[in-house]
This record gives structure tokens, sequence and C-alpha cells, in this order.
DNA sequence: CCTGTCATGTTTATGGCGTACACAGGGTGT
DNA sequence: ACACCCTGTGTACGCCATAAACATGACAGG
């Protein structure tokens, strides 16, 4: 059935857009193998998830897998969508920020239950219908904010991979701590021979002393925040640049324009004040 | 030399941070063992840099090279810092921003040049003295904006994750198309399977006509730049919610705030003064 | 000069991985 | 009754990291 396939990426088309008409035998499916992986990967990570671990779970052998799956990578594959499957509908209303922000955290949870999705690196992936059904309501969160259509598939693309990036530095923790018995704090704590040479960085050594290193942010909500930021600043920019009634940078409130002469781009003259301000301090 | 220290950490560090005193013989050595890896890494990528391939370049057998080094990730710790040295050294002036965006550049060029760098992963590897000195530059590009320290910290590493996220998008279609022989674009547009399910998802067929995904937008540049606003934005609100009831950067104690002109930022000159110093010693 | 020590390189072996290929048995269509 | 195919099996290949024992040559001290 999948023999020989391994290397068709249409044929992995096909399983994975594979219509539900699973045959309930009693022996090996499509779907039992993929459960298989889905739940080792849970337990092992990635790099813990081989076809002969699967196999065993099921209790076949390592080739039977071949039968039903051209290899490992389409079980990765498969495995994505599987998940993805999980994700609770976003909501389809409010301003594309709220919006925006709700898929990501959407992203964010389901990396939370399956680590090792962050893992998964290659650049030709198959997208299943769940994932792409996940890329449609990003796609549409901010596809009405008057950006231009490459831009929106920019945004989308960048906090998907500030999901992954934030979601693998968390795995690569836990994964360092389950292989070695020995949590981050503490392997980080014993490697006083890196330390003693710190002192030489005055910046280092500053930020050390202040404690910058003893609470961080969290870095995901950190790196929302900023990221939204920064996606909000391009739409508003987008706006006023595009006509005449904008709203202000400064304080959002509508600018009421004058009939003739330049035109306003803050709402008050202290408006325009603290922005030249803003401007000075060395900045945007 | 380097036998059975495989699990040890310290000694990683000394390798790491060795004085230069490296005996020119004429077998094997600690750096020549890097810059075969170097180069090897940079021609095959990382899932290509093998102890087996590594000993066959220089000419030894694959054992030979557990005498200078412990092993293939600590192998990989030297190279990531033998590379770090190549970065030119950012400017020391300007503001925050001109000098967080050229670390950034920096980085990218890095990564460009030896692409393995983003491919690089595991929680646990230990900066040496060059990735170190990227880090306080970095670091200092921000450290008296006014930000708290953890908030310092994680600019800095939401920058780096960033440059490591994009840069694997580029190797990951770099490695396939190495590996594959097929360019991205010839890939991807011969997947007709894939895209004949593609209208039922109406956002995504508007983006596809209007031509979102025929030229889009360069990843790095269009995240730098939004990350980089987001930052922005953060480091102004600090500096304005200082206005009504701020805190002196200096010492902390809350600044009183005049009734009319510009707002102060230091509780008193002797602080304005010690501030004026720090900026100007090169922002340690 | 002999000899013990140490740095260095080699050989062999273990256990893991993905998967190609030839084969076996049982159910189904003709 | 027969052929065929779907499914599962067994064996094997080539790759990987690295542990352990062994060989060699330089060099220091007696």
């Amino acid at each position: 059935m999948a023999r020989g396939r391994a290397g068709d990426p249409d044929h992995a088309v096909e399983l994975l857009w594979r219509e539900g008409g699973a045959r309930p035998r009693q022996g090996l499916s499509l779907d039992r193998i993929v459960r298989a992986g889905v739940a080792l990967a849970d337990a092992e990570g990635l790099a813990g998830l081989s076809m002969r671990k699967v196999a065993e779970r099921l209790g076949f052998t390592t080739m039977s897998l071949y039968r039903h799956v051209p290899g490992r990578d389409q079980l990765i594959d498969l495995m994505c969508d599987e998940v993805a499957a999980e994700a609770g509908a976003a909501p389809e209303e409010g301003d594309w920020r709220t919006r925006l922000e709700a898929c990501a955290r959407e992203g964010w949870e389901l990396r939370r239950r399956h680590p090792w999705l962050a893992e998964v690196r290659g650049g030709r992936h198959i997208p299943g219908p769940h994932a792409i059904a996940r890329y449609e309501r990003m796609l549409s969160a901010v596809v009405d904010t008057g950006l231009t259509p490459a831009e929106v598939i920019a945004v989308v693309g960048l906090v998907g991979r500030f999901l992954d990036s934030e979601a693998l530095l968390l795995v690569e923790a836990a994964e360092a701590e389950r292989r070695s018995g020995v949590s981050h704090e503490e392997w980080w704590g014993g490697r006083d021979a890196l330390f003693e040479r710190l002192p030489a960085y005055p910046t280092i050594t500053r930020l050390w002393e202040e404690g910058g290193f003893d609470d961080p942010e969290d870095p995901f909500e950190f790196g929302l925040a900023r990221l939204l930021d920064g996606i909000s600043l391009m739409i508003h920019e987008r706006y006023e640049s595009r006509d005449e009634t904008g709203v202000c940078t400064v304080c959002g409130t509508p600018v009421d324009q004058p009939a003739s002469g330049r035109p306003r781009a803050y709402c008050s003259p202290s408006c325009r004040q603290r922005a030249y301000r803003r401007r000075r301090s060395g900045g945007a």
C-alpha cells in the first residue's frame, strides 16, 4: 500500500488529506500508527521517536509500519496534523490583535501539550487539513487591516516562527533535564568554571548584580507583546499614510483634518510635542 | 587528554576558554579538528557533520578525534565559538536601536556564512569567549534605555532567537535543495495534489489570487523591523510613564515632576551627571 | 643506555537508527 | 481450484556515536 513510495510527496498528500474512510480492521492501520507515534513523541520527544519503538508499542515488527506509512518523515507529517486537530477554534470576531493573539495562544497551548511539535524541522513538511485550517484562521485575523497580501503572509509567518522558537527553548531545557536527571538551574548553577570568566564583561556583570537573571521575564509573553506591538505600529502607519482622516499615533484618537493646508498628524499640540520628544530620545 | 571526559561540562569550559597556547605539532590538534569541523558543516550542514567524516577529512581514524575532543557535542560548541570570532565589532556608539540592529545584522551575516549555526540545538551549549563577547555587545546596546535588567535580557534573547528562527528557515530550504536536487519553488510548485484542496479556504485563496505568495516580504528584514518597533514602543512607554511619577534611573528614588516644561528624568543633578558619565564610558 | 610514563593514534566491538528486499500466509475474486 | 494481492515478517545493509583495549613513539630519570 505504502511500499516503495518513500520519495513520493503526492502520496504523502493523499495520506494527509485522506477521507475518513478508515477500515476498522483489527490489525495495523494508519491511524493506530499515527496515534502511537504521538504518544511516543509526547513521552520521549521527537528524537525518541523511532520506527522500531512505534512498532514495539503496537506489538508488530518494525517493517510492518512501512505497509501503511511511507517513512518516518511522513509519519511525522501525519502526527503534526493529527494534533493540529486538537486546537480549539479561535474566535472569528473582534479586532485583528485580539484574534491574532488568540491564535498565538492557541498554538502555544498546542506546543505545550505536544512539545515535539516545535522540534519538527525541515522545510518540506506538507500541511494537512487541520494545519491549513489553523493557517487560514491566522491569515483571516489580519487580512483586513490594510496591509498588503505579502505583509499579511509575513505577519503570520513571523508569529508562527516565534511560537516555534520560544517553544523550542522550553523543549530543549526539558529534554536535557529528562536525559541527565539534573535540572536546568542546577546544571547552569554548577558551571562555576564559566562564571569565573564573566567578571571581565561589564554589562553582563552589572545585569547579574542587579538581579536581571534571577527572575527573568516570561519569554513567550514578553515576545508576543513586543511582536504584536510592532505589527500594530505598521498597521497604524499604513492607516495613516492611506487617508486623510487618520488616527493620532500618540493617543489613538481620530484626527480632525483642516479643510485646507497641510494634513495634521496629531490630534493636539501636546501630542505633537510628545511625539517630538519621543523621536528625540533616540529611537523610532 | 580528552579521554573519558565526555560527560564533564567543566572540561568543556576549559577547552572553550583555553589560552592560545596551541602546540604547532604536525599531528592532530584541537584547532585542526575544529577547523575541519567548520569546513565540513559549511559544506554539508550540521546533519552532515559526523566524527567519521571529520576524521576522514584530516586523514585520521575516527577514534583519534576523541583524544582531543570529548565528543561531537563539544566539538560543535567549539565550532560555534570559532566562527563567533569572525563577527566584526559592532559600533559602541549611537542610539540603542542603531546598535541593536547592527548586532542583529552582524549575527545574520554570521549565519549566512555558516548556516549550520542556526541548526545547533540543545539548551546546554556552553558559550565560549567570542559568543559571550557578542552577548555582552547586544546587552550593552539596550542596557541604558530605562528598561529593567530582566527586560534588557529578554530583549536580547528575543532578538537572538529571532535570528536563529529566520536563519533556520533558509537553511532548511537550502538543505532540502541540496539533498533532492530540486529547488524550493520547483518542489512546492509541483504539489498540485495539495493546491487542489486549497480553494476551500477563502482567505488563503484570496491572498493567493492577490499575488501575496508571488513576491513575499523578506522575512528577516520584515521581522527585524517589527521586532525593533515593538521594543521601541516599550522603551518609550517606560519613558512616558516616568513623566507622571517616575523613578530615577540611576538611584531609583521617585522624581518630582515640574508643573510644566520638559519632564525630568533624574532626581538630582548629581544623578544626571552620573548617567551622563555612564553613557559616555561606552555603554557599560 | 635502559626503562617507566604519557601522549597519541588504531582496532575492535556495542547498540542504535531508517529502510530495502525477499518471503510467507491468509483472504478474495474469478 | 487457482491466482493474486494485501498484510506482516526476517534478514541485511549502511550509517551513526562512542566505549575499551591495545600499539607506538617521544621523552625523562636513573
